[in-house]
DNA sequence: TGTTAGCACTCAACGCGAAAGAGTGCTAAT
DNA sequence: ATTAGCACTCTTTCGCGTTGAGTGCTAACA
């Protein structure tokens, strides 16, 4: 059977309708449309046949239609028109993204909520996995009287940071000497290199004060090790509850326990694998069970064509994907922007690493 | 009416019964405890005069009793007995902690995680308000090609930190430079008092490069105001919804939306004001409207004395205030020892502040 | 041949009342 | 002072008829 056009409209109608009443359509109030000038009776007529392509579904014999997913896939692959984003919505987005001149986790976690915000939906943002987390650069700066802080940074550009607490003033001097020594001895290598065996051979180039040396192996390690796992969070997490999908506790259980669980989320947005644009998973196409009434729409954003990090939002299956899908490539395209802009022509963040300095 | 000792006990093992049934609990049950031998209607008799005294109520006539507020307050303040953590909870106590060495917010979140897991229950924590926030100490250290990390200690001892990303490289030799004439215009600055004034004369100190300087103390005035700010976080949210008193979404939102506010919640933190010992919120004792029906167990954690910051739980009054109390005071008591220990005699976190070095 | 009005049919949702069950308060006996 | 017994109350549950939205089918119509 044919999809024509006038099935087009019908599906599109019902899909539009159902989004926002969260109630099956039925055949009298597509009716109604005045796009479309049919009675009811061919309405129905339609929406057999509809059903019978598997895009429609009834929950009960005499309640109206549902979108199935393959119903929302049509939708969002060919029925849907683009949202335009309002003047309101492209202010808050500027602003989240205005105070520049930031680390990378903080502007994406305010782009998060700020897209939270908007969305009324839960955001999930991923911020980049380094490749491999090779040490480059390893700097020990003393802070205050026995406070110094290691600065770690990896050859893709990451920065990580410790304090260290030391029982005894240091001297500056010490402190570059701790540096020079440190560096001499672990960049370069990565994290599952750092071991004990390296950290013999520098406590022997030290030769003295073996405590200070134990804390400051395993604070490198502990910062390598953040720069090696991907970071996911979840922003806006409560928005869920105003939905209907999620009336019964059960239900938000559910999606919490998902959603809660870094390893498990983070497996789901890998498996997704936006590689190179926007993808949406619809109910049924969700990897796991748990979340086959929801849908996740998912983009990357990048810094000079280069692969960042992602950021989604996740929601029930019956969500307005027309905004959410306008609204994330928006806003990773500024997020890209201001990204790319920032970081300057030599990405800070992409940079491969050329030469050491100390 | 005197409460005897007759009373108590049964006062006690009806709010010990309701705390594991969730369900109001009746004289039979009651009856039937081997440490009191009486017969159910004496059970009434006594449960009547428990609702006159105001510590019990019924939902209705022909239902259980429950505990009021008042019941609950006098279970917890001469009833309960001490719970004892067993050995697991001790073991997990001790891992969460002993990764030492860090910087206090991560110790204090890996802790409020570790509770909550052991709990049930979401745990609030909040990170040390600094006193007005001045300025002791900014750094400016080169990190990478067009990446420097600026790093601010406050008076109180707390370290911030931001990057800074430039346009162009920069020398070691600048950074220190910067250092300086930063340390000579602000140390000693509260934030409010760091302003337009100020950059002017930065500015004119240095003489060139205007744009660095802008976004230089753009971060400055940014690290001292997330200083000033009290940290207030939340950690297992989701675990109420195991709860029969969440069993609809309206009660899941109305607790969402207090501890989703970290306005609100810090008022609220600070209402209960847990000067010196760990404080007890009962049901009607919590000063927002929508938390009538929760109690919040909190106590401050300390590092040699000084008060750091503060641990609390928060759940249906119907809690198990014994393993929670408990709990709490063993956990602060935790990371007060942690804190103490590890941060020398003269805290790094409440040091007063007296020379400068940079 | 496609469209529409009409109508019988289906099924969830709602409301109502009877029955069950848990627990109480009171009274009278121990 | 305690307890057994009993009438009473009130929620919970279940069954059941009613309602209403919506369908599918058929026959009339353009």
């Amino acid at each position: 059977m044919a999809l024509d056009d006038r099935k087009r409209l019908i599906l599109q109608a019902i899909v539009e309708d159902y989004i926002n009443s969260a109630e099956p359509v039925g055949s009298r109030s597509i009716s109604k449309k005045p796009e479309l000038n049919l009675s009811a009776a061919t309405i129905r007529n339609e929406m057999g046949d509809l059903e019978e392509m598997g895009l429609l579904a009834q929950p009960h014999t005499s309640a109206g239609r549902v979108p199935t997913t393959g119903g929302y896939r049509m939708y969002v692959d060919s029925l849907m028109e683009r949202y335009e984003m309002t003047a309101a919505e492209i202010e808050k987005m500027r602003q989240a993204t205005s105070m520049k001149k930031q680390e990378l986790e903080k502007i994406v976690r305010d782009v998060a909520a700020a897209f939270s915000g908007i969305t009324g939906l839960p955001v999930i943002g991923m911020l980049p996995a380094s490749e491999a987390g090779v040490v480059k650069n390893i700097k020990v700066v003393k802070v205050d009287d026995y406070t110094a802080m290691l600065i770690v940074s990896d050859k893709s550009g990451i920065i990580k940071n410790r304090l260290l607490k030391l029982n005894q003033d240091i001297s500056e001097s010490f402190a570059d000497e701790l540096s020079q020594i440190l560096n001499q001895n672990l960049a370069g290598l990565t994290i599952s290199e750092i071991n004990i065996s390296n950290m013999m051979e520098i406590r022997s180039a030290i030769g003295h004060n073996f405590e200070i040396l134990t804390s400051v192996i395993e604070l490198v390690h502990e910062a390598v090790s953040e720069i090696d796992s991907k970071q996911i969070f979840v922003d806006g997490l409560s928005n869920i509850l105003r939905f209907p999908e999620y009336s019964s506790v059960d239900k938000v259980k559910e999606l919490f326990d998902v959603l809660e669980d870094k390893e498990n989320l983070s497996k789901l947005i890998v498996e997704a694998n936006p590689t190179n644009c926007t993808k949406v998973l619809i109910g049924e196409e969700m990897p796991l069970d748990a979340l086959k009434n929801n849908s996740l729409v998912i983009a990357p954003y990048r810094a000079s064509d280069r692969l960042v990090g992602l950021l989604g939002v996740i929601g029930p299956a019956r969500m307005d994907y027309s905004r959410i899908i306008s609204g994330l490539e928006f806003f990773t395209a500024q997020l890209s922007g201001v990204l790319t802009k920032d970081f300057g022509t030599r990405q800070i963040l992409l940079e491969m690493g050329k030469g050491d300095e100390t």
